[in-house]
DNA sequence: AGTGATTTGAGTCGTTCGACCTATCGATCT
DNA sequence: AGATCGATAGGTCGAACGACTCAAATCACT
């Protein structure tokens, strides 16, 4: 019988397209969910086989659904997707329990295997997924900060001084400005402002 | 007779469920491009009566080749798309002669609904394509910089200091500076920082 | 004619930033 | 066991930044 998927995505024209695309390949979309909130009642409600999920969403954050998912229903896959080969969030899906993560443009044949291979149970670590991991890790570069680093720019990103990242983040502006510029470094950049559009670019943070 | 569209995004599975959304309108999708130079040369050649460009190409801008557009076939209606509503884009969109302008969030049948009107050759005046642009217009809010600040705010963007902004715009240092504190208030930040930032979400500056 | 916004320019003052250097501690890798 | 890396923290120093106030010229709209 045919796969039941749940499609998550903020844009309607995008949600359309997709189900029309799936349903092409005998894949049977149960229901469409615009925000998080949406996303969460409707897999309590239909119980899907897999859910497809894009990672920006207008009131949550796809990782965070995905996270809240992965608690409430831990045999449920999530297939995340993204614009962007955007390591940082690739990290972050996995660890909130995505079974995988595609990029949007690979064709819509090799979606429907993803889609496919996580609902028969296979996990990220199956040679498809890896494969699609691998290219969406191509992409971008490496220049990888590291999770202090990623956090340091998020907080920056998010309009905050060194000074309250330090507070935020338990550590003195010292060590603030010792992260910053390593970031310096690593994305080379000069200046804040830079780096922040530069993790920007890359997808190493996000606009909040 | 159907309506021929030449779609141009750079997202494979976008494509192929705009594709499928618009056939399933009876609009006839005679060819897809994923970059602007394969649009450039697929309009010459497939000839189309609509194309539907996505704002975001990998290789140029789609403002950038819908300009090119509009020099080589005047008559070629451009129905730029895109993710969020951007006031700067828009501007810049119709400046470079797009015909209409559409947010993603649409629906498949609002689309539908431009891509016929534009391609019976109503232009942007047309009280549709009004509605769409004041519903991308109002999510953002006013708070609009002037033309010397948004350059200015521009150039921060792409990575210059003050005195590189000044040296760009041929004024003092001091002026420049002038310029951003007013900047600062607009868009109640308080630092360069926190004022690109603003920029990029209400659409007033562009990440390039 | 006058009001207001924009653009240009300037000064001062305290704060913050970024570059460069050193150092300790723990984890991970070889 | 030694090496490497990340996170923590400290210091110095000059340059840049942002807040505040002021002023003149231009242009548009009334």
């Amino acid at each position: 019988m045919a796969t039941r998927v749940l499609l998550v995505d903020d844009h309607a024209l995008v949600r359309d397209g997709l189900r029309r695309s799936l349903e092409a390949h005998k894949i049977h979309v149960v229901g469409e969910a615009g925000d998080g909130a949406a996303a969460l009642r409707l897999v309590a409600e239909l119980d899907p086989d897999v859910v497809l999920m894009d990672v920006s969403l207008p009131d949550m954050d796809g990782v965070a659904v995905t996270k809240q998912l992965a608690g409430a229903h831990p045999e449920l896959p999530v297939v995340m997707l993204t614009m962007y080969g955007d390591q940082a969030t690739i990290g972050e899906a996995i660890a909130a329990g995505a079974a995988a993560y595609v990029v949007k443009d690979c064709t819509t044949a090799e979606i429907v295997a993803v889609i496919d291979e996580v609902a028969a149970g296979e996990t990220a670590l199956s040679p498809a997924l890896a494969q699609t991991m691998l290219r969406a890790a191509r992409r971008g570069g490496e220049a990888i900060l590291s999770a202090r680093e990623r956090e340091v720019l998020q907080l920056i990103a998010e309009g905050s001084s060194t000074t309250e990242v330090a507070a935020r983040l338990y550590i003195t502006p010292k060590t603030t400005k010792n992260h910053l510029a390593s970031i310096y470094q690593k994305l080379e950049a000069t200046d804040r402002t830079q780096a922040v559009l530069q993790g920007l670019r890359k997808g190493i943070i996000r606009l909040r």
